[in-house]
DNA sequence: CACTTAATGTTTACGATGTAAACATTTTAT
DNA sequence: ATAAAATGTTTACATCGTAAACATTAAGTG
């Protein structure tokens, strides 16, 4: 009844999709407003109807990602139901198999003005409510091992210390190879994986 | 006697010089050729006699930020002549720290294409030699811990893996808190100092 | 010195881009 | 039925990277 057939049929979702096949396929440089129009069939401010800017389609487009890495997270998450330690692990891999997979995300999501605005997008798109924030589910599976260990082991280990530690070596092992800096003959994911389950992760 | 004096004196290193300024100052995405060339009163094309082109321009200035980097890492390996585990958790340290206080250099080391393009520099740029590489002074300190390592423990522990892992938490580090992705009340610098100096880094 | 050539800078031009403004059409609401 | 809102198009403009033609200065050569 709503929206369903116009000049258009949804160009705002289409939108969003064309534009981040274009990003995937041309890369985040050349990715153009216009050409993203054009792959729809439709005038070259078309999308002003439906975007703010082209900064605007952008931060849509990354929400988009954002989906599908934090779907990709929740997998990990669901193979070690009762595990905290092993769910971390598992989503650590995932974490820096998805970038291996989708390395034009890097730019997407650290390199577009996207993080600096993401607070802002929070107040006026109900669509992206806090469960679905960026690395949501891979800072609360974090939390979760926190408080287990706390409880554990008393108040030894800083939060923030093994917060930082954990997300940073994942994210930064994930960036490295993904963007090529690490180079390594062998194969890139069972080095992780063991690295991972080694005792130094976690100081499990 | 050779190129002192001219229309203008030097222009090429005004260009690269200018060239960063702009980039700190209005990041990355907002950079643009002609900005430079007028900063330098100097027409729009007149880059194109030092340069190739607009990312040939880029990979210069990102050259010049690598020797600041790569020079910052060094200092911090001199604090410590003798001690090979010391010399790689302080430039671990050096390392974030840098790229806390010169955030836009992200976007110049990983973003544009500079990292893809290098190896083709290399052949053509006598300035540009292997010393020199993006993050060959942290590597080596790397590989002198690895060697160090090796011999006192035997083939315990794969050289790769702990290249990786290490390599891999300072650089995540580093991106998170200048991306101001992992947010923290107090002081970033001495949690990355307590996290480097625990006993987790290096498995030492 | 005179003359040629190379190095360096300018002017002009073109296509691509983001975006604003005015206009047109279609859906929705009253 | 008519007004209002939503959606799309056309036109226009400033900025951008870059190519081509031209101008000027420096360096090299007899």
């Amino acid at each position: 009844m709503s929206n369903e057939n116009y000049h258009h049929e949804n160009l705002k979702a289409e939108l969003i999709k064309k534009g981040l096949k274009l990003l995937d396929e041309e890369g985040y440089e050349k990715f153009s407003l216009r050409k993203v129009a054009k792959a729809c069939s439709v005038s070259h401010t078309a999308p002003y109807r439906h975007f703010e800017s082209k900064d605007d389609l952008i931060m849509a487009i990354a929400i988009e990602a954002h989906h599908k890495f934090n779907q990709c997270l929740e997998e990990a998450v669901n193979k070690y139901p009762n595990d905290n330690k092993s769910q971390l692990k598992e989503m650590g891999y995932s974490y820096v198999k998805f970038f291996i997979e989708n390395p034009e995300y890097l730019r997407l999501f650290f390199l577009s003005d996207f993080a600096d605005n993401i607070k802002k997008m929070n107040h006026e798109d109900e669509t992206f409510i806090n469960d679905e924030q960026p690395f949501n589910t891979f800072y609360k599976a974090i939390e979760r091992c926190q408080s287990e260990h706390q409880s554990r082991e008393g108040d030894s280990v800083d939060p923030n210390a093994l917060a930082l530690s954990c997300w940073g070596l994942v994210h930064g092992m994930a960036i490295l190879i993904a963007k090529k800096d690490f180079s390594y003959a062998g194969d890139y994911l069972e080095l992780v994986r063991k690295i991972l389950w080694s005792g130094t992760f976690l100081n499990l």
